[in-house]
DNA sequence: ACTAATTTGTAAATCGGCATGACGAATAGC
DNA sequence: GCTATTCGTCATGCCGATTTACAAATTAGT
């Protein structure tokens, strides 16, 4: 009975849970651990500062936390100030593991992170998924998932929950698959298949990809706008270090923006979605490709190479992009938009064009574009996250389980 | 140094304020507010059952908040049921007020409204005032601020704080208006110009209205796109309860999403902007219109008349609309959108070819469209309001002004 | 080397705030 | 009238953070 890691916040006052001391104490534990978590190893003294409690208020909780196994004492520092050293607290690596699941089109994907972020085991298979039944590729993901958590649990790590990455829309329950064009999947419920030992989170891999992105990269606002691409373009919305995930779970689906009003037909029954200028098959179409494997390694290959055909192609996705995006940055205001997932490869021919459009249609400075430093494997690292900072977010959860 | 109402909520864990106790008391205050003003006259009981608290922790902090003023006791409850009936509990009819104002093209207007939601006092002043100096229509508003404040502290009201409707954009410091087109203002801060004896806010007018809808609406989602137009198209997205604002506070500009990347060149720099398919002047040119003193009410005549080219521009700017909502919903997911402000008055005339055009755009059930019901007087009510909220969200604060 | 100053971590006492349990008060049903 | 039921309050206890005090460990100064 984990809270989802990661929603949007609460209501205000009116609707939230009584205030005992309890959830006092809980959301104190949350503080230290993620101030320890977020600025290395800390002593009682440095967390108790930076939380604005006292030595001895922390002092018993930090107790408690490495009683769970939350917390190591790393012995004294080494001081360079006068007064007596302090005893390091670092977040503890033989504590819970965050496990990250990735279905891919083309591969399967798992890693376990610990809580100081470390990937400490992982597995993954290469293999088109597309169009094989979920209980098929669930089951293989199984394997893998079974590999990763005995690989953790040699390294004296206790799985703490499982996060799985899909390309597609997930429904708010976080477990049935609305929508994965990419694997042809529809309303399958991926609670009842996959392994039932920990709390289950399913979410979309543009979802994972930017919070990944929200966590691991170096300077990355709090209000940005992630875009991301396979087959569909899908964009995550963050704010205030938050997702936005719309009321049925489905926000951020860029792909059906409408570019072109008067555009050709598209499956979604609008027409000139920006999916048909910029989606993978389109752009492929357009640089007079056929679809084949790995169609983004081939694009960014030809377009290496020099291929005309293939840079004009990409040019206009990012132009089109361009439009649309300009839509979502008057609508948002955000801080700065991030080119993430496979489109990261894709960057260097799609940035020129994208980033002229956007600055053509804004009246002031333009909002920034930038491509994310995680690249693919975005959306594992951001999954196998996600359970770390649920643990972070509540480490009372997780200790009582302990 | 209140903090201004209804920011988007803190971050996580890490870097929100220390846990201490006189913060869950006043969490609990704001509890016990929130349930006696939504839940209209409530016995000690009640409240402690609604809330998760005991009767005994209801008592005290009851006892509190009638001593500050901010809660009546109504005296024994007509029981219905077994026992010994409870003692009716109602926010108090003279304790603070917010003061809400609202500079628009045409007219000033300012209320006052007690905690229980009720306009107490109010005055306006019609008269165009683009152009005019931010100084000599800020000296009027003071007047007509004057005049309410007198009137609300003759009811034994007393003033909580105040929040300004502007027509443009606001700063997120909530005090500069940096551009409103309408008034031919940029960057002014009316923080030296507006009285200073109370908290102040200034916010974009189409903001405000969405947090009437919220407040006020009857069966109005917490996530949802409330558009709102004068010469502009602004709109504001609320989301989990929550206004979304940007980083620079901009958010919600739909009149610049582009919704003919080729069309007509726009003052954005842009090209084939919304405003100028669905904005006030395009329309009126459409329709074959000379701009005049009350352009809306212009339009809404002649369509109810049965004026051909004016039905045809308005549809054909509900059209346009619906082509950038359809953007919009796409990114966001809202519940619903809902047309507010000087739009409600034109909405049968713009519905139809909207929800035609978003109808079409949509695969599955499009995103639902309503009216508001609050019409042109949103924004006034959203300000008042706005500064009632913020005490029922902290009442410590203004307890301790008493 | 010795002392003073400084900082850390912990222990004891205190305080604030909610829960618990008991009680008188006020009502409905019999 | 009597009982069951509900409401509001009081005394008590528990939990959790603060305050105050102190021993331990280091640097700076003479």
């Amino acid at each position: 009975m984990t809270a989802p890691p990661h929603e949007a916040h609460p209501a205000g006052p009116g609707r939230s849970l009584p205030d005992t001391q309890q959830g006092m104490r809980r959301r104190n534990l949350a503080r230290v651990m993620h101030a320890v978590s977020a600025e290395g190893p800390l002593s009682r003294a440095a967390v108790a500062s930076r939380i604005g409690l006292t030595r001895a208020a922390v002092s018993t909780l930090v107790d408690e936390l490495i009683r769970s196994g939350l917390l190591e004492e790393l012995g004294p520092q080494r001081p360079g100030r006068v007064g007596r050293p302090g005893s390091a607290l670092a977040v503890s690596g033989r504590g819970p593991a965050g496990i990250g699941a990735e279905i891919g089109v083309d591969h399967l994907a798992v890693c376990a992170v610990d809580l100081s972020g470390r990937t400490r085991s992982r597995a993954e298979r290469h293999g088109l998924n597309r169009g094989r039944s979920p209980r098929t590729v669930i089951e293989e993901l199984n394997e893998l998932i079974r590999l990763v958590v005995a690989g953790a649990e040699g390294e004296g790590l206790r799985p703490a929950g499982l996060a799985v990455a899909v390309p597609g829309l997930v429904a708010r329950d976080a477990r049935t698959v609305v929508r994965a064009p990419n694997l042809d999947w529809r309303d399958t419920d991926l609670g009842g298949l996959l392994p039932s030992g920990f709390p289950l989170t399913v979410d979309n891999e543009a979802n994972f990809g930017a919070l990944a992105e929200l966590w691991l990269g170096e300077g990355t606002p709090r209000d940005f706008l992630h875009v991301s691409a396979e087959i569909g373009i899908g964009a995550a919305v963050v704010v205030d270090g938050g997702l936005l995930r719309g009321t049925r779970g489905f926000a951020g689906e860029l792909g059906h923006v409408p570019v072109r009003p008067d555009g050709p037909e598209c499956a979604c029954g609008g027409r000139g979605c920006l999916e048909q200028y910029a989606g993978e098959e389109a752009v492929l179409r357009a640089a007079g490709l056929e679809p084949d494997e790995d169609r983004v390694g081939l694009l960014a290959g030809r377009a290496a190479a020099g291929d005309e055909d293939v840079r004009r192609a990409l040019r206009d996705a990012g132009t089109a992009l361009g439009v649309a995006l300009t839509g979502a940055v008057n609508l948002l205001d955000p801080e700065s938009v991030v080119l993430g997932g496979e489109l990261s490869a894709l960057a260097p021919w799609l940035l020129p064009s994208l980033r002229d459009e956007l600055a053509r249609r804004t009246a002031g400075p333009a909002c920034p574009v930038s491509v994310s430093r995680l690249g693919p494997q975005g959306p594992l690292l951001g999954a196998a996250h996600s359970v770390v900072r649920a643990v972070l977010d509540d480490p009372a959860a997780v200790a009582g389980r302990a």
